[in-house]
DNA sequence: TAGATTGTTAATCGATTAACAATC
DNA sequence: TAGATTGTTAATCGATTAACAATC
């Protein structure tokens, strides 16, 4: 019933606690508490408690949470209590990985359909998939209503593939090319980039010649 | 000089820059602006000087910031003026999809072995590289004094492999298992898992079925 | 009941932004 | 010079944490 405004930083975080609990539950666990959830995750008690608490008192003092009633709950609000549609443009080495991954469904995401504009990977199977012209993704897009997209094309491509999207209906983009999208407001846009994440570590790995003391 | 305590959100946007910039020097320009930059990555300018500011004035008034100086900077502050060997751990379909992307060899992550456990991949050829038994994994790692490694084995099997890595020496970890690894704090993890971010989205896809309106 | 843990408030902490003198 | 943009300070904004009454 609350439902205030909520944070996108708390946002952030429900998939996290709700790949927690799905853990919990396959342990068999009924009950588990803000702090023992927090230990799990590195996340102080306190957070998880305000976090859950904008979206109402799910909560029991003494015991902690209810397991299957907060995951209920949590894909209930992170709108992951039925399954999506999406596509997926790109066949590369990651486009067919992306494609192969299984966790996807497992988790309520299915891959419509599979598309390329390399004359040489159209037609030939991937999975459960025959990958598709890109010629044909607008119409696709439009004809089954996908709101959801996955880009896995080279970066040199990437933002021609978006605004195709966008403009065949598409809310919400996960781009893997090493680029910033650009997209109207109404788009959601979340970046998978390894290197970048690369990158952060090693900023902490190398030893900086001048800050050799710690102190 | 400066290198005053760098807060870890200031980390994570420098590769963001860094990747910016990169694309910046191939089309040419040889300098750029805070406000321009800002709005090829959708951040406030006055956060892109501060952020640059912690580390030193490369900036020049009237002008803006010298590409190739900028790009050079940030490199050496990233640690990434330099070559990175990595090992990756899994085979599989993602795996392979890691051991083929160019990408990272293009920005100076080299990977210099993939192991698997299953006797069915082990001694395939990947892209460049053999697949070499898990039980090869630690000696690997130590004579080649290796500090960054991959992880892309299923759920149940990424701790056990986490923890061998870490015995091994390694310092970071780039997690494409849907985990929350427990490792020392001396070890830096970052985690990639794409139905997290697919999840994000899906909240603000999701119509609440309370919140009609928007005010 | 005694013990444990929630939901929530207030305090703290940290990050972002606005503004502007300095200066190329 | 005039115009543009930096580096930095102070103000604002927002997020995290500590603490505790409420209560299972």
């Amino acid at each position: 019933m609350p439902e205030r405004h909520v944070p996108d930083i708390v946002v952030a975080r429900l998939p996290l606690y709700l790949r927690a609990l799905s853990a919990i539950q396959r342990e068999g666990l009924a009950f588990i508490s803000s702090k023992e959830l927090g230990e799990r995750l590195s996340i102080s008690p306190a957070q998880i408690r305000k976090d859950l608490s904008l979206f109402g008192d799910f909560g029991r003092q003494g015991k902690g949470y209810e397991v299957n009633a907060l995951l209920a709950r949590l894909r209930r609000i992170l709108g992951v209590d039925r399954e999506w549609l999406m596509v997926l443009v790109g066949a590369g080495h990651l486009g067919s990985a992306v494609a192969n991954y299984t966790g996807f469904a497992q988790r309520g995401f299915r891959i419509a359909a599979v598309f390329d504009n390399d004359p040489q990977r159209i037609g030939v199977r991937l999975g459960e998939h025959v990958v598709r012209s890109a010629d044909e993704l607008d119409a696709f897009v439009r004809a089954h209503a996908i709101r959801l997209a996955m880009i896995a094309v080279p970066a040199s491509a990437a933002q021609t593939v978006a605004d195709q999207l966008v403009r065949a209906g598409v809310r919400g983009i996960l781009n893997y090319a090493p680029v910033t999208l650009t997209v109207p407001p109404s788009v959601r846009v979340e970046n998978i980039d390894p290197v970048l994440h690369l990158q952060h570590m090693t900023y902490y790995l190398s030893a900086e010649p001048e800050a050799a003391g710690t102190s």
